[in-house]
RNA sequence: CGGGAUGUAGCGCAGUUGGUAGCGCACCUGGUUUGGGACCAGGGGGUCCCAGGUUCGAGUCCUGGUAUCCCGACCA
């Protein structure tokens, strides 16, 4: 037992970090805050990034890429905004090392100061919308419709591998638009865009809402977000999309001639997803015995592992496997032939296991002689032999029923986490036994909300799209109110 | 940024009173094995976090620094 994980009851933080390290996905880098993804946590955000970047160019997106840099007087220019990154910004302050005295290494070299400080993009709106002003000066150029691929940093003091790093991968689309009611079509549309992606393809379930005016992005309007709960009964925003109003537009001076030639401030909207879904993947589907990949995304998606005693055995054996192999190779199915003789069956069981290939078949002589193969699928950890005719077809439609699988045992789990609480003692007893989701009512007072947090570390996650006017009471304050929020603790 | 802990082989750790730096896993070689993390035999691998100090002698004691982890504060 080379590979032991932490189980999820005796310590979930800890499960988590085993497994994203014994699994292979990412590592802690030399940098603090900052990781490693290695090939195997990289190739699930490849195709993350395949899925999305082909929905952004469907809703009629492009991509552009801005810098890395961003002067510091741009971030000042919109007041709310800039209150809100100040605290975790990285500052370029010089452009030159040189030899240190004692010629033992470099130190900077305090001559070469910039005149002005550089920020290291902790999200790229002020740069995009300086841009933005030398783009448009009529409606015939909107809407501008772009997205960018980009790292940015927030210099956060507690990070954890995924779920907040220093340095992170993301998506970051910037849209400018003639009217109000087609920005917000358009922060709405992308909100859509992401919960279908993270449903459909990470079989995440997603509860749609709006930020209340606390978790509101700095400098936001409307903030729109989808919220996912994990295994511990805590909550994870997965994405977020803003409608921005005409913050930037008028910070920026960005205005456009409509068609009766009179100027007007453009409607702006942002939305991002980030490597943190890799850490919603690992958090909703994962199990004591390791990951548990959607076939959608798993980069691989069938393991073939031969069994054999001695050579001719293992020739037998291979040609079938091979077989197999190809077949699946030409349905479109990642698969991958694990025919190493380094190591032996029960140990390639447990590393796949460990790294949640959804389908493992396993060949001996046994099943050669019986045209048959072993198949045990990583989500139900079933195991049980069918025959070789029509296994491509076969693979196929398991796939897709793993896919489903894993989605519906999301689902039920969180549905199973959502509970209403009408008093302060349901509600503080349901989190503190339960945890999850709970649908309450709200008063609709920032201060109420952050009483809230203090006295229990319970945000608003979100105010559903769905909910259902309803009279109540706010369960704090006793006030008035007319429709639940969802609380929760969160990542 | 406050409180606590820990830095010894790639990883996980032991190291007594200051006296030749060890164990498990991993790695390499050979052989036997192969349907749930094989076994035997042999082998390689160290700036004991860094810098000073005490001492005949420091992984061990003292001082300073530094890094990481945990708890808190902070965090769209």
């Amino acid at each position: 037992m080379a590979k032991e994980l932490t189980s999820r009851e005796t310590d979930y933080a800890k499960w988590y970090n085993d497994l994203v390290i014994k699994a292979d996905l990412a590592e802690n880098s030399g940098v603090r805050g900052c990781m490693v993804i290695k090939p195997y946590g990289y190739s699930i955000w490849e195709k993350i990034q395949a899925e999305l970047d082909r929905k952004f160019k469907e809703t009629g997106h492009v991509n552009a890429y801005f810098p890395l840099f961003i002067p510091k007087s741009y971030l000042s220019k919109e007041a709310a905004h800039v209150e809100g990154f100040a605290k975790e910004c990285a500052v370029v302050t010089h452009y030159r090392l040189k030899n240190s005295p004692d010629k033992k290494g470099v130190v900077v070299d305090e001559e070469a100061k910039l005149e002005e400080e550089l920020i290291v993009r902790p999200t790229s709106e002020t740069i995009i919308w300086d841009t933005y002003k030398n783009w448009i000066q009529s409606y015939r150029d909107l809407p501008l419709l772009i997205n960018q691929w980009a790292n940015v940093v927030r210099w956060e003091m507690r990070t954890r591998l995924f779920l907040r790093t220093a340095e992170f991968l993301w998506q970051e689309g910037h849209t400018a638009h003639a009217t109000r009611e087609e920005a917000i079509a358009e922060a709405e549309q992308m909100l859509n865009v992401y919960a279908d992606f993270v449903e459909n393809f990470m079989a995440i379930p997603v509860i749609k809402g709006v930020k209340s005016p606390n978790e509101r992005f700095a400098g936001a309007e409307e903030t729109y977000c989808i919220e996912a709960m994990m295994q511990d009964g805590k909550a994870l925003q997965a994405g977020t999309s803003h409608f921005l109003g005409q913050n930037f537009a008028k910070a920026f001076d960005v205005k456009f001639a409509n068609r009766e030639g009179r100027e007007e401030y453009v409607w702006a909207t942002s939305w991002g997803v980030s490597t943190r879904l890799i850490g919603a993947l690992i958090m909703t589907h994962s199990d004591d015995n390791g990951l548990v990949l959607p076939p959608k995304l798993a980069p691989i998606q069938v393991v073939i592992v031969p069994i054999y005693r001695g050579k001719e055995d293992f020739e037998n054996v291979d040609v079938v496997a091979r077989g197999i192999f190809e077949n699946l190779k030409k349905a479109g199915i990642t698969v991958k032939y694990d025919d190493r003789d380094t190591h032996k069956p029960g140990w390639k069981f447990n590393e796949y296991e460990l790294k949640g290939v959804p389908i493992r078949i396993a060949i001996g002589p046994k099943d050669v002689e019986n045209n048959q193969v072993e198949i045990a699928r990583r989500d139900t950890l079933q195991k049980f032999t069918v025959s070789q005719i029509g296994l491509t077809d076969y693979i196929k439609i398991l796939l897709e029923e793993i896919q489903q699988n894993i989605f519906e045992k999301a689902r039920k789990f969180r549905d199973s986490m959502i509970t209403r609480a009408d008093t302060w003692d349901e509600f503080v007893q349901i989190l503190e036994t339960k945890g999850g989701f709970i649908s309450a009512h709200w008063d609709g007072t920032p201060e109420t909300e952050e009483k809230i947090k203090e006295l229990t570390k319970a945000t608003i996650r979100c105010i559903p799209l769905d909910a259902q006017p309803e009279e109540g009471k706010c369960i704090l304050t006793g006030k008035p109110s007319s429709k639940r929020v969802f609380f929760a603790r969160a990542y």
